[in-house]
DNA sequence: GATATATACTTGAGTAGTCAAATACTTATC
DNA sequence: GATAAGTATTTGACTACTCAAGTATATATC
C-alpha cells in the first residue's frame, strides 16, 4: 500500500512538530537549531566544522544555517576561524559560551527526555535506530 | 540511556525536514501543510472541520491555521461556513477546487512515496506504526 | 596558464509558522 | 439573570527558515 509511506511522514511531521515545540520551551533561551548546531559542534574533532558540513549533518540549507550562525557568535556561543586550507569556507567553533550554555542545555533535555519517553522505552530504541539509519540514508 | 530520546529526535527533525522540503517539491504548488488540511478535510464527515480540531489533528496552533487557510479561502480551495451550534466558531469546508488540487496532488504523493521507500518497506511499517500510535498519543 | 565548471558561503525577498494579547461567544455558579 | 471562567478564533510583532542569485575561491581540461 503506497499511502503507507504518506500515513507514516503525516505522523511523522506531527510528532516532530510538537515535540520540538515542547523541547525549545526546556531549553533555557535557546532554539531547538541551535542546541542542535552546538551539540554537533561538541562531538566534532577539535570542536569545529564547515558550515556546510553542518548543514547536510542537521539537515538545513547553507543558507539557513548562515542565518542561525550570526546571532550565535554576536553571543558568543561560537566562533569563526579561516580555513587555512580552502579559503572558500570557513570553520565554525564551539566557544566558550556556547560550552557554557550546550552543558546547561543538556541537563535539561534529559530530564525532558526522562519525562516524555518515560513509560516508552521499547519503542523508542526501535525509533532510535530506525531513525539513526533514515538520518543517515536521507539526502 | 537518556539520551536515546535526543538521538531519537535529532534524527527526526533531520529526517523530517528533508524529506518534507523534498516531498513539497512534488505536490504542484501546494505547501506541505495545505496538503495534510485539504487530505484530513477529505477524510473528515461532510468533508468539514472545526479549526481547532484541525489544528490538533496535524500539530498546529490555531493561529497558524488561521494564516495557513486566509489563503487557501482566497483562491477556492476551502470555504468558511458558520457553525450553527456555536458561533465562536466556524467550520472549515473542502470546496471543489480543493478537491481537484488534493487527487492532482496525491497522484503525485504516490509516486513519491514509491520511490523513496522503495527499497525500505519492513522498516517503513514499523515506522508507520510507531508514528501513528506517538502521533495519537503526543499532545 | 586561460577558461569552464564546481564548491562554499552570503544576501534579498519571501513563506510558514510562533506566542501573547484581544475579541467574541458559551457554560457554569450563585 | 449577572458574573466568572473557559473556549474558538484573529491579529501584531516576531523567528526561523527557504529559494534564487551573487561573490569568491578551487579544481579540472585543454
Amino acid at each position: 500500500m503506497t499511502l503507507h509511506g504518506g500515513f507514516a511522514t503525516f505522523n511523522m511531521s506531527k510528532v516532530q512538530t510538537v515535540l520540538s515545540r515542547r523541547f525549545e520551551g526546556q531549553l533555557g533561551g535557546l532554539g531547538s537549531s541551535e542546541f542542535v548546531i552546538l551539540f554537533h559542534l561538541s562531538q566534532a574533532q577539535d570542536e569545529s566544522m564547515r558550515r556546510i558540513d553542518l548543514a547536510d549533518k542537521i539537515g538545513l540549507t547553507a543558507s539557513g544555517i548562515t542565518r542561525l550562525l550570526l546571532p550565535m557568535e554576536k553571543v558568543g556561543y561560537i566562533k569563526k576561524v579561516a580555513n587555512e586550507n580552502d579559503a572558500r569556507s570557513s570553520l565554525v567553533v564551539l566557544a566558550t559560551g556556547g560550552k557554557r550554555k550546550l552543558n546547561d542545555a543538556i541537563e535539561r533535555a534529559n530530564l525532558f527526555c526522562d519525562e516524555t519517553f518515560k513509560l516508552k522505552s521499547d519503542a523508542l530504541k526501535t525509533l532510535s535506530k530506525l531513525m539513526t539509519d533514515l538520518g543517515g540514508s536521507v539526502k
